[in-house]
DNA sequence: GATATTATTGACACGTGTTATAAAAATAAT
DNA sequence: ATTATTTTTATAACACGTGTCAATAATATC
C-alpha cells in the first residue's frame, strides 16, 4: 500500500472511530459531519473525500463491524439448508443483542436516509443469497419439485428486508423482529417443504406458534 | 364554521393543492416549504400554522385522497372475516394502481421522515384493526380455538406496514407488495384458520401460490 | 364602534448535509 | 532536487426544514 494510500486509510480508521464514539456516547442525533470532523481531528471535507457521504460513513460502520445481513445467509453447506437459514436468524438476533442500539441507530440512520441506491443494493443482495439457498435447497431435495425457487427466495429475502426497516425505525424489539421473519418464513415454508426438509421447518415453526390466548 | 375558521380552510386546501400540483408534475423532491408557500401565496411559517411541519402536509394528502390502510381494515361484518381482510388487500391494490406514483412519493416522504411519532401512530392503528378482526374472527369460529388473536393481529399488522414501508422505498410494485403480504398472511392463517373459513384463506392462497419454476 | 383576540406576514436566524474554490501540504515521478 | 500530482485544509456558500419575534391585518367580543 502506497504512503498516501496509508495515511488515506488511517484517516478512515480515525473517522469511524470517532464517528462509532459520538454514536455509543452521546447517539445518533449528535453525530453531525462538522462535529465528526472535529472529533477525528479532520476538515470538514475529508470525510466527504473518504467516505463519500455521511450515509456511507454509517455503512462502513456497520461493515466494519461485521453487520451483513446477506453474509449470515452464505450458503455454508452443512446440515440442512432449512436449518442454516433459521440458523441465519439466530445469528442476526444475537448480533443485534450484543449491541442493540449501536446497531439499530445505525442502520436505522442508513435506511432512512435518502440515497436508494445503497439500499436497493442492500436488497438485492439478500434477495440473491435467498434465491441461491432455495436453489440448493431444491437440488437437496428440501423442496416440493414443483416449487418456484426464484420467487421463493425473493419472498423469503422481501421478508427479511422488510422487517428489518421496521427494526430500524424502532418499531420492533430485537426479539419481535426476529419472530416476525421466522413465522412468515415457517408459514410458507410449511407449504413447500418435503418430507425431507419438513422437520427442521416444522420446529422452527413451533418455536413461534401463535398459540395460547 | 367561524368565518376565521373558514379562512383557514381555504388557506389549507390551496396548499394542499399546491403541493400536489408540485408533486405531479414536478416529482416530491421539488416540494420544499418555500417553493409550497410561494405556489399557494402564503407566507413561510402559514403551513407551519396550518400543518405543523412538512410531514403533516404530505399526511393532510394521503386523507385527504382517502389513503388509509387502517380504514381500509375496518370491519365491514359481511361474509367471513377472512373474505373481508384478503379484500382490503385488494382494495390497496386498487388505491396504488389508481395513482401510482404520487402515492408511493407521498407514502414514501412520510415514512422516511424523522417523524417518529407519526409512523408510530400509523402502525398502533393498523395492528389494533388486524386485532379487532381476528377477534372477530374468533367469535365467528374462522380462528382454531388455541389461537392468540392478539400475537396473530400483530403478526398481521405489522406484516402490512413492513411491506408498505419496501413499496413506499420503491423497493417492490404494487402487485409484488401486495402479493408479499398476502403470501405472508396465507401462510400463517393456513395454519390457524377453522373449517369455516379455511376455503376463504386456501383461495386466497392458491391465487398466489409459489409453484411452477 | 372600540377593544381584545387570533392569524398571517416578513425578515432573519440556526443547524444541517453537501459542494465550491483556492491555498497549502504531502507525496510521487522525473 | 525539481517538478507534477494528489489530498487535505480553510473558508465560504447553498438549499433545506424549522423557529423566533415584532408588526400587521383580520376577525371576534363587548
Amino acid at each position: 500500500m502506497s504512503r498516501r494510500e496509508q495515511a488515506k486509510e488511517e484517516n478512515r480508521a480515525r473517522i469511524r472511530a470517532s464517528a462509532e464514539r459520538i454514536i455509543r456516547t452521546e447517539g445518533i442525533d449528535k453525530l453531525t459531519m462538522r462535529r465528526l470532523a472535529e472529533d477525528a481531528g479532520v476538515s470538514l471535507r475529508t470525510p466527504y473525500n473518504l467516505f463519500g457521504s455521511k450515509t456511507d460513513v454509517l455503512i462502513a460502520l456497520l461493515e466494519g463491524a461485521g453487520f451483513d445481513p446477506g453474509d449470515a445467509l452464505a450458503l455454508r453447506d452443512e446440515q440442512l439448508v432449512m436449518e442454516q437459514l433459521f440458523a441465519t436468524l439466530d445469528h442476526i438476533e444475537a448480533f443485534f443483542d450484543s449491541d442493540e442500539k449501536f446497531y439499530r441507530e445505525v442502520y436505522g440512520g442508513i435506511m432512512s436516509s435518502a440515497h436508494p441506491d445503497v439500499r436497493s443494493t442492500n436488497v438485492e443482495r439478500v434477495v440473491a443469497m435467498c434465491q441461491e439457498l432455495m436453489t440448493h435447497a431444491a437440488a437437496k431435495n428440501e423442496l416440493q419439485i414443483d416449487t418456484n425457487t426464484r420467487e421463493l427466495g425473493r419472498y423469503l429475502g422481501v421478508q427479511l428486508l422488510a422487517v428489518l426497516g421496521m427494526w430500524g425505525a424502532e418499531f420492533l424489539s430485537n426479539q419481535e423482529s426476529i419472530r416476525q421473519v421466522r413465522r412468515a418464513w415457517c408459514g410458507i415454508l410449511l407449504q413447500h417443504c418435503s418430507n425431507a426438509s419438513h422437520r427442521a421447518v416444522d420446529a422452527a415453526y413451533q418455536s413461534v406458534a401463535l398459540t395460547g390466548s
